[in-house]
DNA sequence: GTGAAAGCGCTAACAT
DNA sequence: ATGTTAGCGCTTTCAC
């Protein structure tokens, strides 16, 4: 299990060469001789040397290396930005560092501190949720663009989440419902979007707005939803429809609604938001809210990539327009 | 967006003290006073200063990083993994580099490539593709721990996949299944385990093995599976009962059955593999087999932490036994 | 307990 | 086109 490393001064001596032809071989090559290049390239080859990127980007001063943070793999949504920021970032040749938040504690600060230890020119993150005046202090330590939130300050790259929500709520409405339960995320900065865009709506149609905070999860959802769909109150005052912060708490009303035997949309309407694989799943079907997030994905490292060559123009906020997809879990109420 | 880049030797001067002073604060703190420890943890802090990664890891000579190769996010096995990795990285204080599988393409040589360039100690493997004989390239290149998969030469943390197989199969033909057909992935080293394990099982009930290779997806699953369904053959030829190489293929075959208004256990038992949160969905309720993902993941690290102290053990194979899991998609044929 | 100095393996001027 | 040399920001002997 010895592992031999193989330097590039190694491969210079045995190519016969100086080192910076070596290190110019591996990168634009402008400068060095084709035939000489080749002849490098292929003693390398034999020699199974790779460069040492550790090196390099601490030799390099202008550092091209993105980070990115992810609040939580289990949430595909996030997977799905990561594809589109990993599409944007190879294109462009730039490397990635990733760096994950672990579920509970301080999740996306240890993360932000890793980026910054691991000196990246531009963090890419999804999924920060720490608060506006905390973020705020990461100016002029990190370079910073926000995916599906705004944070003041920092550049992102954002969808409309109020018009998200509205969409799917005015489905509900459109259904006939009058009863809609908002299953919503904890109130905090840069995610109060879709619970906003839920009351406009149930406003709009003359109705009062009905939202509960719940903890991300579908657990907690569940938790939620169980002691409502179990209350012995008057049934014209149970929910006959929800929408869920995401499509992991929607989740979390099937499985409440299972546990009781009850099953959607014809005990309750659920729609859920993010558009992630699970809601295609049939026995499942969710009716969602689709945020493109490859395409956030793609965005944000494109603006990253732009940020770090334009250091000093002014923040950018980018905005875009997400869809409904309606399936089977949303119809009309059964009364 | 200017970015100020504190280092170490800006914190020295400001606390009145020597570079390797403020080095050693930061570190094991031996051989520091208690007060000047203090002292230089208190100035770094004013500053905001954090110690850059990259120039430790290459002032370090014997690197302490582990690098993580994960397969593919989309499948929740890999993050199970992931989880169990990085607890115990994070208890051994190791720092984690991961690299992701691109989905389609040189799959992992590109990113077991980029961890022999980011000079991780050892790289830890989930869904590993290549064959066993690219592999052995590797050796003496890259230490290498690879999960879930035996690699000769390699060290390795593995679950009984023959036995898993083997339990789902028993599981199906205890309840009365004699057409089982079983979606296995295309063959390749080191995933052949399972497909041993149906074979075997389903021989010894004097019966003789039904198996497809399919690629490995969700939707090559319910394509393959689609025809079959579809044919006009007596009945008497379709199978009853399917058992998918993992929780995904088995989705697809959920899928199919919906597309043509079937379901599961009625129309067909069907089985997965992995235990994913998929599997225990409502609507799903997926039999299945428990690998035990996260405590690979946790072992595998530590048998990764383990090796880079003892370089010149011979090579270690641990296995573990999975556990089947029984659902709702898998009961007794409808004739 | 503390400081000085020599690298780690590259990149990027700067020479030639 | 090619070689020389000075760092990048740390860690780590080795003196004091």
């Amino acid at each position: 299990m010895a592992v031999v490393k193989v330097t590039m001064a190694q491969v210079a001596r045995e190519a016969g060469v100086s080192l910076s032809l070596v290190s110019l071989a591996f990168r634009d090559a402008y400068g060095v001789s084709e035939k000489t290049k080749e002849h490098i390239l292929a003693t390398a080859k034999r020699m199974n040397y790779q460069p040492n990127t550790v090196a390099a980007r601490l030799a390099r001063k202008a550092d091209d290396t993105l980070g990115v943070f992810l609040l939580d793999l289990r949430n595909e949504v996030f997977v799905d930005m990561f594809d589109g920021m990993r599409a944007s970032a190879t294109e462009a040749g730039r490397e990635l560092v990733l760096s994950v938040g672990s579920t509970g504690g301080e999740l996306d600060r240890g993360a932000l501190d890793s980026l910054i230890r691991a000196r990246v020119d531009v963090a890419v993150a999804a999924g920060l949720l720490l608060p506006d005046e905390v973020l705020a202090k990461y100016r002029g330590r990190l370079r910073l663009v926000s995916v599906a939130r705004v944070v003041p300050g920092f550049d992102s790259v954002d969808c409309d989440n109020r018009l998200g929500a509205a969409l799917a709520t005015q489905h509900l409405l459109d259904l006939g419902h009058r009863r809609i339960l908002h299953l919503a995320n904890r109130p905090s900065d840069g995610y109060l979007e879709r619970r906003i865009g839920f009351e406009q709506t149930v406003r709009a149609a003359g109705l009062t707005p009905w939202v509960i905070d719940v903890d991300y999860s579908r657990d907690a959802a569940a938790a939620a939803i169980g002691p409502i769909l179990d209350s012995a109150l008057d049934s014209a005052q149970r929910p006959t429809a929800v929408l869920a912060h995401n499509d992991q708490m929607a989740l979390g009303v099937l499985d409440a609604l299972h546990e009781r035997g009850l099953r959607a949309p014809h005990d309750l309407s659920v729609a859920g938001y993010d558009n992630t694989t699970l809601s295609r799943t049939p026995g499942i079907a969710l009716t969602t809210v689709d945020l493109h997030a490859v395409d956030l994905g793609r965005q944000a490292a494109e603006l990253a990539i732009w940020r770090s060559a334009n250091p000093d123009e002014p923040v950018v906020v980018k905005t875009s327009t997400p869809t409904l997809v309606v399936r089977g879990s949303t119809g009309p109420p059964a009364d």
